[in-house]
DNA sequence: TGAAAAACTACATGATCATGCGCTTGATTT
DNA sequence: AAATCAAGCGCATGATCATGTAGTTTTTCA
């Protein structure tokens, strides 16, 4: 069951939201509040999985709603739903700690799906948001943490089953290589990433976002 | 009509997408191609609307293929296609221009939602494709599994540790406790976490932003 | 206050790891 | 054709780990 809250003041989409939430199987609006002042207050008490927070609010904006209560609750999903399609609030909305961003018109069908989405490690966005997204890294390049450090395939490979807790062993018939040829690659790994251990390398895989 | 050709190396996949694509309304694969070299040269000709492009290619890789790609046909659409979901080459793809990215075992339906969805100004992505994307903007801690599981202060401290690739020894005297201590936290903490080595902990641990 | 829970210490042992050295093979470069 | 290199394989060994059993001390809270 994912426990929802609604952050919106327009009353008649506040109440439409609810009742299409609930009427949901596993989902379940637990509360439902017209500014961030009044839900902030509740939070750690509901303690929701998720928000659903409009941006122009009375008082306290979504924007602010969602630093403070990433603030309480440093887990909860946050997912935007607003009429603004500019990439101010958009970026903004993100920074501050949104995990999806759906335009208002959204169908709710899309809507139910995306919280669910939310919930399992996605980031549901209205397709021109995401294209907005997106196109904040194509000409530009931001990149990256060790660029100059470069793993194969088969290292990546390594590394993964490393973090999920295979000996040697298994590593090696899982990737049908001899276990001392594990060896070897791991040797590389290490090298490669100045560790001395299976953790260090998997912390460091993971930091840079290899694995 | 879309017009759509596609890059990939694996023959079987190649022409299961060519099928597909064509016995969809409105979409049409033009050509396909094993490479990124023989597609370049036919770009200019050929004037498809989208690519769906791997990354692991033969000889120039995806990402190459999509700034080359890109020079000549600046407007093209570029979908990627791969196996790959660490941060590295999602970014390179995004930067070098793809305009969406998806994991290869998208369920073809929602392959041919995405190429829609591209073609109409969006940025389909696999869900924790978006969701890496979107980290990138918040410093969002991704969410724990398993939010009743709870560790100790020392048992994060220890976790840190091996994630510096600190052996017992070392956090023994680091902590100032016993190495048959260190020992009692990290067994504590294999249970917690239903894992039997330093890296599935770790990982574990760094998955749901404990360290 | 007294019992339970959490934290700590200790010892033992088979399994696994980190790393040194050396070999083969196929692909790429020169 | 020789040289370089990446990938794979093999052996050896001291170090480290994972886990079982068994205690003691400290904290917590009913």
């Amino acid at each position: 069951m994912i426990k929802i809250v609604i952050v919106e003041d327009n009353r008649t989409i506040r109440e439409g939201l609810t009742v299409l939430i609930n009427a949901t199987d596993g989902l379940k609006c637990v509360q439902n509040y017209s500014n961030c002042e009044d839900m902030l207050k509740d939070l750690q008490q509901q303690h929701p999985d998720l928000i659903l927070m409009d941006i122009g609010l009375p008082g306290m904006s979504g924007i602010e709603g969602i630093k403070e209560a990433k603030l309480i609750l440093p887990d909860i999903l946050i997912l935007m739903l607003s009429v603004y399609e500019d990439n101010d609030n958009i970026f903004d909305a993100l920074c501050a700690g949104a995990c999806g961003y759906l335009i208002k018109k959204t169908p709710p069908a899309r809507l139910i799906e995306a919280i669910i989405e939310a919930y399992n490690g996605g980031s549901p966005m209205s397709a021109n948001i995401a294209r907005k997204v997106v196109s904040y890294f194509n000409n530009n390049i931001p990149r990256s943490e060790n660029p100059e450090v470069h793993l194969s395939e088969r290292e990546i490979d390594i590394l993964t089953n490393l973090s999920k807790g295979n000996s040697y062993k298994i590593i090696a018939d899982e990737v049908c290589i001899s276990i001392d040829t594990v060896r070897y690659h791991i040797r590389n790994i290490y090298k490669k990433l100045h560790v001395h251990s299976q953790s260090e390398a998997v912390a460091k895989a993971m930091k840079s976002g290899w694995i």
